[in-house]
Formats: C-alpha cells, sequence, structure tokens
RNA sequence: GGCGCCGUCGCCAAGUGGUAAGGCAGAGGUCUGCAAAACCUCCAUCUCCGGUUCAAAUCCGGACGGCGCCUCCA
C-alpha cells in the first residue's frame, strides 16, 4: 500500500482513495504569461509520476484537474503591454506549455480548466457568495475579501503561530485596503483596463486563491477530494487560503491529503531572473540536452528534498539513461530459446523492489536503483549467455511497465529515433562501413565512423551487425 | 523575531537503530581489427563534539555550515 506524505499532518500515512477506487486530485498548474520554467516543471513532472504511481502501481483510477491561471496581474500586464487581448495573450502561453509538457512526457489531466472560462468564474462567484451569506466576508471599495479572524483553524496547514509571526515578517503592502493585513482578496473591484466579470459578485475579476477552491470543488465533486499537490511555495498563502475559502463556504475538509514538491535550484542559488538561472526547456535543448534526460534528472531525487540543477547534472543523466536504452538494445540480439531461471528471478526482484520504492511516498531515486540492479543483472547474463529471446521479452516488459511510472525510457527512445540526418542515409553508409570491414580495409571503416560520429551519430559493432545511435 | 528543513564517496543520490543501494566520473583487467557497449575487480563509516544503546549515518544534546517559509512565486 502507497504511503505518502500529507504536509497537513507532517507525517507519512497510508493511502487510499475515500470514495470507490478513484482518487480525485488537483494540482495547481501555470500561469500562463511566460514560458514555464524547469523549476515548474520539477513539480509538474514530480506530480505526473504520483499520478503514474497511483495508477500503475497502485492500480487506482484518477481523476486529476490542472489549472491554467489565465487572469492576473502579469498576464492582464503582458497582455497590455503585447497589444493584444487577455484570452489571445494566454492561448499563446497555454499552447506554449502544453508544448513543453509533452515533451516531458507529462500525461494529460482529465480537467484542465481555465480560470476564465465562464462556467469557472459562475463557480468561483458562487462560492464567494457562500462565503458571504456564511459571514466569512465584508466588501471595500467593489472588492470582497475574506476575513480570516472568522475562521478560528484558518493557518493549519502552514502552521502558522499567530505571535510569532509579527516581527521581522515583511508586511503585506496591498494596493486593497484591508482590515487585517493577512485578510486576502476573493474578488478584486473592477478597474479601469482591466478585464472584467460579473456574475453576481458585482463587477471585477477574481482574486488568486478562488479559482482553485472554485474549479476543484466544481469538477472532482464533494469535498474532500483525495489529494492537493503544488509547489512547497503554495503551502502559504495559497493553500492556506484555497482551505479557508472551500471550509468556509461548505463546512466539510477540502483535501485529505496535501502533496508540496520541493524546490529545484541552479548551481546552488534559488532561480531568479535577477541572477539569470531562469531556465525553459528550449535552454536545456540549446545546450544539446535531451528532454528525456530532464525528466530523469528532476527524477533522480525525492521530490521532497531540494534539488540542485547543474549541467554536469544534466551530462550525468544523460549517460545514465543510456545505459538502460543500450541495454534494451542489447535484449534485441539474444538468440531464440527457452527461458533462464535467473533472469525471471532478477526481474522478479526488481518489480519488487521497485513498487516498494514507489510505494515509500513516491521514493523515485530507489526505483531507479531498482531498474539499474536489473540492467546489471541482465547484461551480465548476455555476456554469459543465458538470456533467450523468450527471457528478453520479459525483461523488456519489466521495463516498459517500470516506465509507465518513470515515462523516461520511451521518451528517450522516442527522441533517439529522429537522428540529425536521415536514418536511409545513416543505413547506407552503415552498409558501406560494413563493406570496407570485409574487405578489412579498417582505415576506411575508421574514417567513416569518424565522420557520422562528427554528424551525432555513433556506432558499435557487435556479433549480429553495427548498431547506430544518436550521440 | 517565529516556524521548518538539510549536511552520506570527486559529482549526483537512496538508506532513518543492526553494521553504507544505485547512477556518473576514475583505476586495473576481460572481450574487440580498433573503438564502443558490456562484464569483473578496486574506490566512503556517513560535517564535528558529547550522550543513550549490546548495537547509531540512523535516537538525544551541542557546535559549525547550507537552505526554505512567515510577501508574488512550482
Amino acid at each position: 500500500m502507497l504511503r505518502l506524505y500529507n504536509t497537513l499532518t507532517r507525517r507519512e500515512e497510508p493511502f487510499a482513495p475515500a470514495q470507490g477506487n478513484t482518487i480525485r486530485m488537483y494540482a495547481c498548474g501555470p500561469t500562463v504569461y511566460a514560458r514555464a520554467h524547469i523549476g515548474n516543471f520539477r513539480t509538474f513532472v514530480c506530480v505526473d509520476v504520483l499520478r503514474r504511481t497511483l495508477k500503475h502501481v497502485c492500480g487506482h483510477e484518477v481523476r486529476q484537474a490542472v489549472n491554467y491561471t489565465d487572469v492576473d496581474d502579469k498576464t492582464i500586464a503582458g497582455a497590455q503591454q503585447a497589444g493584444v487581448p487577455l484570452r489571445a495573450f494566454t492561448d499563446g502561453w497555454i499552447q506554449a506549455f502544453r508544448e513543453d509538457a509533452a515533451a516531458l512526457g507529462l500525461e494529460t489531466p482529465e480537467e484542465t480548466p481555465r480560470a476564465t472560462d465562464d462556467a469557472n468564474l459562475r463557480a468561483m462567484s458562487d462560492l464567494v457568495l457562500a462565503l458571504e451569506r456564511n459571514g466569512h466576508t465584508y466588501r471595500r471599495d467593489g472588492s470582497i475579501y475574506f476575513r480570516i479572524s472568522t475562521l478560528p483553524a484558518y493557518g493549519t496547514l502552514a502552521r502558522l503561530d499567530r505571535e510569532g509571526m509579527q516581527d521581522g515578517a515583511r508586511v503585506d503592502v496591498d494596493e486593497y485596503t484591508k482590515d487585517d493585513p493577512r485578510d486576502f482578496v476573493l474578488w478584486k473591484g473592477e478597474r479601469p483596463g482591466e478585464p472584467s466579470w460579473d456574475f453576481g459578485t458585482g463587477p471585477g475579476r477574481p482574486g488568486w486563491h478562488i479559482e482553485c477552491s472554485a474549479m476543484a470543488l466544481r469538477l472532482l465533486g464533494e469535498p474532500p477530494i483525495d489529494i492537493h499537490a503544488g509547489g512547497v511555495d503554495l503551502i502559504f498563502p495559497h493553500h492556506e487560503n484555497e482551505i479557508a475559502q472551500s471550509e468556509g463556504a461548505t463546512g466539510k475538509p477540502f483535501a485529505r491529503v496535501w502533496v508540496h514538491v520541493e524546490h529545484l535550484f541552479v548551481e546552488h542559488e534559488k532561480m531568479s531572473k535577477s541572477l539569470g538561472n531562469v531556465y525553459t526547456l528550449a535552454d536545456v535543448a540549446a545546450r544539446g540536452h535531451r528532454r528525456s534526460a530532464l525528466r530523469y534528472l528532476l527524477l533522480s531525487a525525492h521530490y521532497r528534498t531540494q534539488l540542485n540543477f547543474t549541467w554536469t547534472g544534466m551530462d550525468q543523466a544523460e549517460e545514465a539513461l543510456r545505459r538502460i536504452v543500450d541495454c534494451l538494445a542489447r535484449l534485441d540480439e539474444v538468440p531464440p530459446g527457452d527461458a533462464h531461471v535467473p533472469v525471471l528471478e532478477a526481474v522478479a526482484a526488481a518489480r519488487q523492489a521497485f513498487q516498494s520504492a514507489l510505494e515509500d511516498d513516491v521514493n523515485t531515486a530507489a526505483a531507479l536503483a531498482a531498474v539499474f540492479d536489473l540492467v546489471r543483472d541482465v547484461n551480465a547474463a548476455i555476456d554469459a549467455r543465458t538470456v533467450s529471446a523468450t527471457d528478453a521479452g520479459v525483461v523488456r516488459r519489466a521495463i516498459e511497465d517500470f516506465d509507465r511510472v518513470l515515462g523516461v525510457v520511451g521518451l528517450r527512445q522516442a527522441e533517439d529515433a529522429r537522428p540529425p540526418m536521415p536514418v536511409e542515409e545513416i543505413e547506407r553508409i552503415v552498409q558501406a562501413r560494413q563493406a570496407a570491414r570485409q574487405r578489412r580495409d579498417f582505415a576506411a571503416a575508421d574514417r567513416i565512423r569518424r565522420e557520422l560520429a562528427e554528424r551525432g551519430i555513433l556506432l558499435e559493432d557487435n556479433p549480429g551487425g553495427t548498431r547506430w545511435k544518436k550521440k
């Protein structure tokens, strides 16, 4: 059974869906005003692996919602600068996000709502009005605020200490007037030059926190939902406020388990525009790295530890992934025959270790170790000629199953299937080189290999023939 | 000021009471026309100091070092 760390209780807990076999999960998605960076994607990749673990290791159904925040200060400012309507502006960044997500092998969630869709705005307005009826709000200059003093449980998730947090804490300087600095806005009153909607609250636009509460409740059904996930920085105030809104309106707990992914650092520093270390997928690709290697790197550490992104780390990830893919390629050249018990045992041991690792709070680092243990055993067996095509199928299926969760091997294979030059040309050249080798014209053979290497293609001469692969 | 996390081999990273997984890099060897791939062997006592225990990287206390949150942020 899966054990998951719950931020609410600060401990690992056995996890099962509240009702039936379906997990209802919400994860906070991107604000679509720019290209998402690799730190954003660490969170999304980890949530993707959690999703896949729930499906393929635990055998649950998953109903997941991930939102696009397409209205806030940044998107409004961006649209104004670009001189295009807000919707057109955010359309472009949503498209960019989807491309990057696909390149990283992220599965598409069942629901990907946009905050500014009418159904969602209506849900937000209804939620605000429910809070108003329950006495949790006040109005000021056309805006509606949540009064946290009306909810004694406020601060439970973030473990806020009412006394201790005064000194040294930076004061929230908001353009809107609030009774208590920690009160937060639910609905921002209409302002010139800003988009505005009115579904009963009065004209304006939603505050940031309300969209997640409203869309989670609308799309995932009766609270509590099973899992709510996001980056650690969202614990406060975003998730704390989501809880306040949902529970203030419904009177029921909002989410059973809160999962938070630690931050990605770059060369030991927090990513920031002023340091110039905010990288996107395009930046990583421009350095000659595969998306699969980035996904691998993001999975190589446990999701609750800070992960330090470095370019040498990317190099190491490329090599590690190559080891798995090369092993798979060797399996293709194994002779037919019956199964060998030691191979089957190695596969069984790996499956067991892999599952245990993921059930232990999604320990991807340990799960990867199980994969590499299998790779070593299989390679040794291939050298000892004790692997048949029958065994190869068993091994391949195991690694395919592992990759249903990791999502990294298939990604790499797909990338490598698109070499920098036409496949037919590569194969023609390889054949020409084979002919040279037959004539024992090794000078020519080596020259051809060198030329291909310069064009990004590496050759491996094996007993069964020559294999080419992308550098 | 308050709350919290971390410090494991050159690099990355599991392990959280029973005597240090895995990956990358490195050294030697086997195989190979060469190379690659692969295999075999080698390569740490866990920041430091005390304490608890038959037994600690793992628990407790302290020191040093790094980091996060309390503000928009994945």
